[in-house]
RNA sequence: GCGGGGAUAGCCAAGUGGUCAAAGGCGAACGCCUCAAGAGCGUUUCUCGUAGGAGUUCAAGGGUUCGACUCCCUUUCCCCGCACCA
């Protein structure tokens, strides 16, 4: 950025302190807001663009004269901060590498992070900078973050309401867990596993003696098919008391059903090959047999299985391998399931057609699939089992065994290792008192859609996204052990979860700047509830200043817009809907949600941990912000993702440079008004109209194009027409206001700069152009329209005449030819239209040359734009004097003698060619 | 795997039945300007063409239609989400 471009910002940005605190007035309302960030590093450019879209949006509105309230806040609620300060503090390469080197922060400042809270402080004001620098109209009055104390009581009251209305309550879930972090884990947090999922099994109980043989299966509807157990011979097994019952398993599994809601004691070993052939018994299977094989995994589960041969591809071979050698083969595969497209024992036909050879077969782990999915999907359980789809029965079965048979439930990735960035294995643990939200709730969930009903989104697309989000969201675990955030109002040992808290505080912004003067004990639900929903209490403290924030949520709320990137539909986007229907009454519910796409670095995607990050303030201070904004909006529409690339940024410098340049040009402009003046000054009305359209749409690339490129092509036209003359000085006048104007909510700095020179006050709050279809000139924008198709015919033909042209003959057709091209646009058939035509008798008269031209009009009716043909029918066009007019200029133009003719009165053969809006030109 | 959204010229992207060889921008090439470079301006940028035209294109294949980038079906590939995490 250059030292000019420096000054300019930094001057521009000095008048604009304080201008966009939004206080209640007169005018109508526009309140947008986006997600606020978590601040735990520095913002990078896919970060600007989620802000600068809105701040885009909000500038417009402001200009039309909107009170527009555009807030900001910081999320710092959550546990992230802290795994960082834990690693700063123990000296982590990686992470003091990012935080020192990627973002940029001071020695004495890092040494400081070793307190979460110093860390998102630190950001937070990094952030209200570069948005600053960045020239986001932001009310900073408003700003707070999620954990002052003030904040905490909104959301303690929030609470008690969720609770009040039922959607809160108790539970047990389970988590991915690390027993050395001693605290749930999520993706993020993973070293490897992060695609692995909980899976829930059943453990069916056989019994030995008096201990049990735990099994753990996802099927516990072939229970009916079970042969025998399988066991490895080669470890040695653990008994244990299980909640005061003997068990045998694996010693890995006795650990994972510690962790999972059982009280775990060891009393002794026993070896694998001990359990070998031994009996156990199953009130579903008989007594069976415990038989030895290798494939079993200690780590899998409970480290036993029971063998459906019948149905289990593995249990199969395992039992062929052992009967080939003349082993148990009394042993009989027992089906249960009758399949679609099988016999009576699916697995055992699908192994011998794969031709499997033995356990270690690559092909089994996807024929097992192909089995269970089968059986799933069509398999029907035998009458003597009950008969149901494989589907129900599953779940029945499941049930009965829980309820008289012992069994309980297991959790157990579906792939593993799962292991933590500490290093440690994860578990999955199953968590006690766990508060939900009961997103699951059938009635909650119509609340929204309901409310969904009634809301804009855009883009259209996301709307099935959001009703899909809607139906599959389960309950949501809402309480955590560590982190940052508000307690539990009554059950304080727990922590309000991160995405929980920060789900109605686009109504908290209303009241943001008036309620920090109040003394947050003083802050009871009460309290809220008057200035939310105007629930009369006695005694309420600080009557007068409820009254103003109750006065100002009346005025913002609803918002209009919620911006956000689309990763958050499936979340944030859908809970704050929930919670909003719960809390507030109907007329305050969200209007509308506007969805972005993603941003992606030089082509690969942003990831500070990968380093393909550029700091937006980077940019800002190598391009300047105009450039930067107008580069983001210029990249797509705010819905499609976008791709930074450096090499792409410079030339946006230029064309800002280039505006200014004629804008400063344009000023100092004194010619006087010509015919080409009315032709310009119509078509901006024309720009006006699409960009207004286009920012109302959220389509800001859209209104860029158009406002940027859009007026600068008609310029172009404009000088060439003028040749040296100057642009006439009120023209030049109106441009110059006009155009500034249209481009401010992009390129807010250079506009701001440009304005003091056009007229008092600020761009920013300056009437957005108003369309005058006064000044819309139909015969003038029909005149150059024809003119330049007409160059540019002209310029074809040069281009391959290689005979160095003298002069150029424009024939212009003659007025029955008008008259045919009119019938043709104006007939209802257009199928028969020119036989019809040919019924004419003026036309009849002039035979083959008629029948041509309404060949030639009818080609020419399809390949013009249907609106250009309905306008020059609709008004004629004089074009013989279009063209005498115009000669000066297109012989200076193209540098040769001009003639122009009627075509009726030349006889060169050509010119009887010419065709209404299409002349016939001669080059000799 | 499941759900949602996509695939248009070197790149970004507009375009939902004839107006399309397909807007606009970027990039590139050439010309003008200049001592020169850059900027600026002009032209070109699927193929062919000594007259404004013709031919082949809009992921691939098939279908509907007088006519498809646009509607339907199938396939391939890409992006987003799949949860306790911001």
């Amino acid at each position: 950025m250059t030292e000019e471009t420096q000054a300019l910002e930094a001057s521009v940005r000095k008048k604009w302190e304080g201008v966009f605190i939004a206080t209640p007035s007169d005018k109508e309302k526009f309140y947008l807001n986006v997600a606020y960030p978590y601040p735990s590093g520095a913002m990078h450019v896919g970060h600007g663009r989620t802000y600068i879209v809105p701040d885009v949006i909000a500038r417009f509105w402001r200009m039309r004269g909107r009170e527009v309230l555009y807030p900001m806040a910081f999320h710092v609620t959550g546990a992230p901060v802290i795994g960082i300060s834990k690693r700063i503090a123990r000296k982590d390469e990686s992470a003091i590498k990012l935080y020192r080197d990627l973002y940029k922060v001071p020695q004495d400042v890092l040494d400081t992070f070793t307190d979460p809270l110093n860390i998102v402080n630190h950001f937070s004001n990094e952030y209200e900078r570069v948005m600053t620098s960045a020239g986001l109209s932001i009310d900073w009055s408003r700003r707070f973050t999620t954990v002052e104390p003030t904040y905490s009581k909104f959301i303690e009251w929030q609470w008690q309401h969720l609770r009040a209305a039922g959607h809160v309550n108790k539970g047990a879930h389970p988590v991915r867990y690390c027993p050395q972090c001693e605290n749930p884990v999520g993706d993020h947090d993973l070293l490897e596993g992060d695609k692995a999922e909980i899976q829930k099994f059943t453990l069916i109980m056989f019994s030995y003696g008096d201990a049990f043989v735990p099994c753990a299966t996802l099927r516990p509807e072939t229970i009916y098919g079970v042969t025998n157990l399988w066991v490895n011979p080669g470890i040695t097994y653990v008994r244990c008391q299980v909640d005061g019952k003997e068990w045998i398993l694996s010693r890995e599994a006795m650990e994972k059903i510690g962790l999972q809601d059982h009280d775990v004691k060891e009393i002794g070993t026993i070896p694998g090959t001990e359990l070998v052939d031994k009996k156990v018994s199953h009130p579903f299977c008989g007594e069976v047999t415990i038989l030895p094989a290798v494939f079993v995994d200690p780590d899998m589960a409970t480290g036993l299985v029971m063998s459906v041969p019948a149905h289990a591809p593995y249990d199969y071979i395992a039992l062929r391998d052992l009967q080939q050698k003349g082993k148990y083969t009394d042993i009989k595969p027992v089906g249960l399931i009758k399949v679609e497209g099988y016999g009576e024992f699916p697995a055992v036909e699908a192994v011998e057609k794969a031709d499997i050879i033995n356990q270690d077969d690559p092909n089994l782990e996807e024929l097992t699939q192909t089995v269970y999915s089968a059986e799933h999907a069509t398999g029907k359980m035998y009458e003597q089992y009950g008969g149901k789809p494989v589907k129900i029965a599953r779940e029945e079965v499941a049930e009965v065994l829980n309820e008289k048979h012992h069994s309980g439930i297991m959790y157990e990735f579906d792939t593993r290792p799962v292991v933590c960035r500490c290093g440690a294995r994860v578990f999955v643990k199953v968590l006690h008192d766990q508060w939900f939200l009961e997103y699951s709730d059938p009635a909650w969930k119509q609340q929204v859609k309901d409310q969904l009903e009634n809301m804009e989104l855009v883009p259209a697309e996301v709307r099935t996204e959001f009703y899909r989000t809607v139906d599959w969201l389960k309950d949501w675990a809402c309480s955590r052990r560590i982190g940052l955030g508000t307690r539990m109002p009554w059950d304080p040992e727990w922590l309000i979860e991160p995405l929980s808290d920060s789900t109605i505080y686009m109504a908290y912004y209303t009241i943001a700047s008036r309620i920090k003067h109040i003394d947050p004990a003083l802050l009871t639900p009460e309290v809220f509830d008057y200035i939310f929903l105007g629930k009369e209490t006695e005694n309420l403290p600080e009557r007068e200043r409820l009254d103003g924030m109750r006065k100002e949520f009346q005025y913002w709320y609803p918002y209009n817009f919620r911006f956000s990137a689309k990763d958050l539909i499936s979340n944030h986007l859908t809970f704050q809907l929930f919670h909003h229907c719960t809390i507030f009454p109907k007329e305050y519910l969200p209007h509308g949600m506007v969805v972005f796409g993603m941003g992606l670095l030089n082509g690969a995607k942003m990831s500070s941990s990968k380093g393909n990050v550029y700091l937006l303030e980077d940019a800002i201070n190598d391009f300047g912000a105009d450039t930067v904004r107008m580069f983001l909006i210029g990249s797509g529409e705010p819905w499609q993702d976008f791709d930074w690339r450096n090499d792409l940024v410079s030339s946006t410098r230029k064309q800002i440079e280039r505006f200014v340049a004629t804008i400063k040009e344009s000023l100092a402009s004194d010619g006087p008004e010509t015919d080409i003046d009315q032709w310009l000054i119509s078509r901006m009305q024309n720009h006006i109209g699409m960009v207004t359209k286009a920012m109302e749409n959220f389509q800001t690339r859209q209104a860029l194009q158009e406002s940027f490129f859009g007026i600068e092509s008609d310029i172009k036209w404009y000088r060439r027409r003028l040749g040296q003359e100057t642009g006439g000085r009120e023209t030049m006048k109106y441009l110059s206001s006009v155009w500034v104007r249209l481009l401010a909510p992009i390129i807010p700095f250079t506009c701001e700069d440009l304005w003091k020179d056009i007229s008092d006050g600020l761009v920013s709050f300056a009437s957005w152009p108003e369309q005058d279809s006064s000044r819309i000139n139909q015969s003038a924008e029909i005149a150059e329209e024809l003119l330049v198709r007409t160059i540019e015919d002209i310029e074809s033909i040069l281009r391959i005449l290689k005979t160095p042209p003298r002069k150029i003959t424009i024939s212009v057709a003659p007025s029955w030819k008008w008259d045919i091209l009119t019938l043709i646009a104006e007939a209802t058939d257009k199928k028969n239209v020119i036989r019809d035509v040919m019924q004419k008798e003026d036309i009849k008269a002039r035979g083959k040359e008629a029948a041509d031209a309404v060949k030639q009009c009818t080609n020419l009716f399809h390949k013009l734009p249907s609106d250009l043909v309905e306008r020059i029918v609709q008004s004629k066009p004089d074009e013989f004097s279009i063209f005498t007019n115009a000669s000066v200029f297109l012989s200076k133009d193209t540098n040769l003698e001009i003639e122009v003719i009627r075509s009726d009165e030349c006889r060169h053969m050509k010119a009887g060619s010419a065709l209404p809006f299409k002349p016939a030109i001669i080059i000799e």
